[in-house]
DNA sequence: TGGGGTTAT
DNA sequence: ATAACCC
């Protein structure tokens, strides 16, 4: 049979021979009743094995205040947006505070809590990117979950390292940080050893980032996204987890709920629990027929196949955001002028961001939540596309570029809501969107022509808004 | 429940 | 444009 080896094959150089197989640490505890670990047969240049780590950044907003001002280290510490304590930390939490704890609690649980406001996103979106871009640099598959949360796809950087490595250095490798189960290593395991390696990337990950960035954070390394970031928290503030194969089954059966699952949302729990599905276990062994009648053969199979632990969706590089907004809750908006004030607002900030960004939004929405006593805040939207003109102003350091989408933003208010008529509103936001590079399609070039709204006169005269100021490239 | 984000339909 | 999901 094949040797144990390391994944790409080294040519027939080297041989890892009897002394290749390393004192299995603990390896007679191993899960198997001690039966040899087999040989593991991966196609050089499969991507049948993947490692991924979940890096996870502690009660970041608090890390971010604590970063500002150092004063707040020791304190308890709670950031307030409206009457919510969004998050906390650890200080705070010792003494009874939680996240998204409505601050009369907080401050009943703990009188001595120190509120920090974080309504303004600015500097936690800053920090961030800047550690999605510290872990680009170990590899450029890096996809950003929320604001401080990022997966990152080792496989290709385990491969490598574990290329350089000679088998007498795979024989003294050792786990960073925690193993999930305590499972005993088994360096004779290729899976193993890959894991491994992708644990102590996970420990220079981490370094990094306290190190050029101040932040600490949670790790967890397992063989796809989902078991990844179960794993990550394990063990928790700063510490890392490696999850190997044999355990996957008791991490995804210490879920005491199906709603634990990441993928699986508020709705979709509702609807399983009325089929009588609460835990993992029934959701791995109900009938798929019957699942994919009732949520649909997409989300059914998907969510299944996550229940059992597997998930094959790639890690997505992110890239730079797709879209920017800003938005604020309000006890009551009532008035077109209050509505209009607060749209300048939000512009106003929106605009900087923009500016700073690059790229130029061609697409702008409004988005308003109505007050409704017990409907579950359904938001509704309109948008359109940003007329040409204004596009090409939006970077410049012009001023009036603000007037013109005023009255954009105008026009969809009241086409979402009759001004003539009473209104409660709850909250409003505004949305930059589709954004591109530049603006190419020039008059008089190949793609100016090929660009259905400028070549030819618009659709829809009747439109609110006029076609005759030529969006480009929005079809 | 805040103030963001994404993808699918 | 909405609905679902994530934090």
């Amino acid at each position: 049979m094949e040797k144990r080896g390391v994944e790409p094959e080294p040519e027939g150089g080297r041989d890892e021979e009897e002394d290749a197989a390393p004192a299995m640490e603990r390896a007679e505890e191993g899960v198997a009743g001690g039966s040899p670990v087999h040989d593991q047969v991966v196609p050089a240049g499969s991507s049948s094995s993947r490692v991924i780590v979940h890096v996870d950044l502690d009660c970041f907003y608090a890390q971010v205040e604590m970063i500002s001002n150092p004063e707040l280290k020791d304190k308890p510490l709670g950031v307030q947006q409206k009457y919510l304590v969004v998050t906390c930390n650890y200080e705070a939490r010792k003494l009874g505070v939680k996240k998204l704890m409505n601050v009369r609690d907080a401050k009943e649980k703990c009188p001595q809590l120190v509120l920090i406001n974080g309504e303004d996103l600015t500097r936690y979106r800053e920090m961030s990117y800047k550690v999605t871009e510290l872990l680009e640099e170990f590899s450029p598959v890096v996809e950003r979950l929320g604001f401080d949360e990022n997966f990152v796809d080792l496989t290709e950087m385990v491969g490598k390292r574990l290329q350089q490595l000679q088998s007498d250095e795979i024989a003294a490798l050792t786990v960073s940080g925690h193993v999930y189960n305590n499972q005993a290593v088994n360096l004779r395991d290729l899976l193993h050893v890959r894991l491994l390696v992708g644990s102590q990337i996970a420990a220079e990950m981490r370094e990094a980032m306290y190190i050029q960035l101040g932040l600490t954070g949670c790790a967890g390394v397992a063989s796809n996204k989902l078991l990844a970031k179960l794993v990550s928290g394990v063990f928790k503030p700063n510490q890392q987890t490696v999850l190997l194969p044999e355990s996957s089954q008791d991490l995804i059966h210490s879920l005491n709920h199906i709603k634990e699952i990441p993928g699986i949302g508020y709705k979709t729990a509702k609807r399983l629990e009325a089929l009588g599905i609460s835990n993992v276990r029934d959701l791995q062994t109900f009938s798929s027929k019957i699942l994919e009648k009732e949520l649909g053969i997409s989300v059914a199979q998907r969510i299944q196949k996550l229940s059992l632990g597997e998930d094959h969706s790639p890690v997505t590089p992110s890239g730079p955001p797709q879209s920017f907004s800003e938005e604020d809750s309000l006890k009551k908006c009532s008035s077109e002028i209050e509505a209009k004030n607060k749209i300048e607002e939000l512009l106003a900030s929106l605009l900087n961001r923009v500016c700073q960004d690059g790229r130029k939004p061609h697409t702008v929405r409004l988005i308003i939540r109505r007050y409704s006593s017990e409907k579950h805040c359904s938001r509704e939207s309109r948008q359109c596309p940003i007329p040409s003109h204004v596009i090409q102003k939006l970077g410049t350091g012009n001023y009036d570029v603000m007037t013109p989408m005023v009255d954009i933003l105008m026009k969809l208010f009241r086409n979402m809501v009759n001004v003539k008529m009473p209104f409660h509103l709850t909250l409003l936001s505004v949305c930059f969107c589709n954004l591109k590079a530049l603006n190419t399609a020039k008059k008089g070039t190949i793609d100016y022509y090929l660009t259905p709204s400028l070549s030819t006169t618009s659709r829809s005269g009747k439109r609110s808004f006029k076609m005759k100021d030529t969006h480009m490239e929005d079809f």
